[in-house]
Order: structure tokens, then C-alpha cells, then sequence
DNA sequence: AAGTGTGAACCTCTTCACAGCA
DNA sequence: TGCTGTGAAGAGGTTCACACTT
């Protein structure tokens, strides 16, 4: 098999949360040029993405939105669930715990770790609270196999290398630093300062762009 | 001028930091490979990043860390200062706040705002809060340009509608959605749940991977 | 000997364009 | 007609490999 690339999953994504609003504004088929333009990618693009998957539309009415959602339900998502914990209690672990908290029932946050003893032994958007001298342990009871990383940069290597002890296979790290792990960990980095410097960077050139040279 | 990528824009700013790093810890040259290694890219990547900047090392000492950090700077950077606003004081919007206070004296979170009574016309980590109602009107008397979007998914659109209306030129988006925005504003997405889901499905994967093939 | 700067090869991702189908 | 599926072309990004420098 082709192997699918971290893009097209990213994409594939975004297209399981749009059909799940199309679906809630009572639409039952779709075609690619209209997810195109949702997901700011080309008709072509969207088309390929669904290729990957299996999954096949008709040309009379494009795809069937339930059965495209069950596609990639089945492609994205383990049936029998998975378990995430997160460290770093602080206004962004929180932040996450909230949003996370009974919304994707295959996916779930079901341990988090401080070192703050006024964080730790509490329940919190639903989700328990241990001190990280306990992590090792319970994310191997527990059976968790993904790491989220909530803690300043200058202690975010050393719980990934907990988590990478315990048995985590993939890492989603806030932290702005770039993790040094074995490669059979799959690291994720969401990192806001660069984020943030890229818009401030584009946000001066792109007045005096011009992009459009039409051909 | 080439017209440099946004990906060549985040290893930049990445690099930066790194460059503030070794400098902190008493270094005062350092070679591609060793920002390689401490970025995971490679050698030649490295060199080729710097190139696009216009700044050179040597073969005796690689490249001198204070020069190179002032070129970065002058390159990633704005001299006057450029001003953000975020949206959504909620404990995402907080930890956004917190993180950035102080730290980048050329680019600061000027206004925050939000619609709830509770959380407007107050000052959280530094920075001043108003009403929504407001926020057209602040941004332009202030001259922000860059705009923090950490509503919930139903609002961001329209948020962003707002910003461009401000002349806002670029835009940093948490909400889960994509944005519809004429062309000239620039959007960076940083979308969690997207980022949770590749983590997971690779977590699955990884396991069973095998990516030597050594050649 | 060990680095940098860089043309050229390579590889990956995206778009084009069209056959085939309802 | 208007859509999907897809080979082929095209862009863009990364790595190779080597001349050049110290």
C-alpha cells in the first residue's frame, strides 16, 4: 500500500468535520469543488484525498455523505478507541481538556499530570488529574499510547522521554522546542510562537503581494 | 527577490530561538549540522535557509551566533514594532496572553476582547480587554495588524469578517474551521483537533512502520 | 580535514486535462 | 451535461555532491 502522507491525513480531517456540519444542515451528497472551496484546497485535490481511502463517489451526485463520513471513520479513527494523556495543567492544558472533554468517543483524554500539587488528585473537564511521578505507570495500566504535551519548553524534553519510556507511540507537543526522540514515535509539533512570527512575517509583505499574474 | 516559502519563514523563526539558546549557553559559532540536528532537518537544509537570508558563515567557524541572530531578527522582524489582537479570553486565549506577555518586544498583544461582561475592561497577563462591540474601532485607532482568532468554531468566521474590515493583514486562527477571507490577508490555521487526530492515526502506525531501508 | 555555498538531481505534492459514466 | 477517477505534467521542496575556502 501506498503509504498515505501527513497532509492528506490532516486534510482527511478536516473533510470528517465538514461533512459532519453539512450533514447537520441536512445535506445528504456533496461534490469535491464544494468541499474544495470549504477547505480552501482545489476540486482535483479533494478527489485524490478521498481516492486514497477507497472510497468511490458517482458522477450523478458526487458523495453520498453518510458513507464518505463512515469511510473515514473507519480510515482516521481506531474502533476500538484510543487513550491520550496530557502534562501540563496550566491555561493551555486546560484549555485542551475542555475542548476534548466527551466530544470524539474513539479518542479520549483520559489521564492528565502536573507537577503542582494544587493540580494534581482533582477531576478536571472530566478527566482525572495524577502527579508526574506517576505517569510511567499509569499510562502503561492504562493502556494510553498518546502523549500531550502542555509544559514550558525547558521541561518538555524530559517528559517526553517519560512518555517515550512508557510506551507512547505519538506525541502532540505544544512545547516550542523540538523533541530528540527515537523515530518510531510520531511528534507533532503545534508551535504557536512560530505560528505567530510566520503572520507577523507575511502580515507586512503580503500589501505588497500581487499575486495574481491571471496567465 | 525569490520569494521566500512559508516553510523557509517557520524554520527561521525556529532557528532563532535555538541561536538564543546556544547563545545563553556561552556559545559563539555554530555549524549547520548542529542546527540540524537540534531543528531534526538536515545539514544542507540549513545552509540553504541561511542563504535565503542573505547571510554567510565560514568554513572555519560556521556561522557567528550574534550575527546571525541580528540578520534573522532583521529579517523576521519588524523594526517599529507590529501590534496583535487577540479574540476569546477564554482559557485558550488566556494561555495566549500569559505565553506572550513581555516576551517579544517587537511584537505584542495590544487588545483582547470578548463578549462576555465578566472578562472585558479588565487587564489579564498585561494586556487590556474590551467588548466585542469595539473591536473594529480599536484596531484601526491602534494600528493592529495582526489578529488572534480563540472563539469557539460558530463564531470564528465572523471574527474574521470583523478583523479583515479592520485591515487587519494576518490572521492566526485556533478555531477549527477554515476561513473565507479575501486573499491579501494571510491566515495561519493551528488547529488541535487536526493535529490530535494525525497523532493518533500515526500512533497506530508507527508501530508497525519499518522506514530504514537503509538503501 | 572539515565546513560553507550551490547547481543539479531527486522526490513529493498539486494541478491539469481528459476518458468514462450516469 | 457535469461529475468522478486518474495518468501525466508541473511546481515546489529537499538532498546530493562537489568546488571552494580556511
Amino acid at each position: 500500500m501506498p503509504s498515505i502522507s501527513d497532509k492528506v491525513i490532516g486534510r482527511l480531517s478536516l473533510y470528517q468535520r465538514l461533512l459532519y456540519r453539512l450533514k447537520a444542515e441536512g445535506m445528504t451528497n456533496v461534490y469535491s469543488h464544494q468541499l474544495a472551496s470549504l477547505s480552501r484546497g482545489s476540486a482535483a485535490q479533494v478527489r485524490r484525498d478521498i481516492m486514497a481511502i477507497g472510497y468511490s463517489g458517482t458522477p450523478a451526485h458526487g458523495y453520498v455523505i453518510d458513507e464518505l463520513i463512515k469511510s473515514l471513520s473507519d480510515f482516521l479513527e481506531n474502533p476500538a478507541g484510543q487513550k491520550a494523556a496530557l502534562v501540563g495543567i496550566g491555561n493551555l492544558g486546560r484549555a485542551i481538556l475542555a475542548y476534548f472533554s466527551g466530544r470524539r468517543p474513539r479518542l479520549s483524554i483520559t489521564a492528565a499530570f502536573d507537577t503542582d500539587p494544587n493540580r494534581v488528585n482533582r477531576v478536571i473537564h472530566g478527566c482525572r488529574s495524577y502527579p508526574v511521578e506517576n505517569m510511567v505507570e499509569i499510562i502503561r495500566e492504562k493502556g494510553i499510547d498518546i502523549g500531550i504535551i502542555c509544559v514550558p519548553a525547558g521541561q518538555a524534553q524530559q517528559v517526553a522521554n517519560s512518555m517515550g519510556l512508557a510506551g507512547v507511540k505519538g506525541i502532540l507537543n505544544f512545547a516550542p522546542v523540538r523533541l530528540q526522540l527515537p523515530d518510531d514515535i510520531y511528534v507533532e509539533d503545534l508551535d504557536v510562537t512560530t505560528a505567530l512570527q510566520k503572520v507577523a512575517y507575511f502580515a507586512r509583505r503580503e500589501s505588497t503581494k500581487n499575486k495574481e499574474v491571471k496567465k
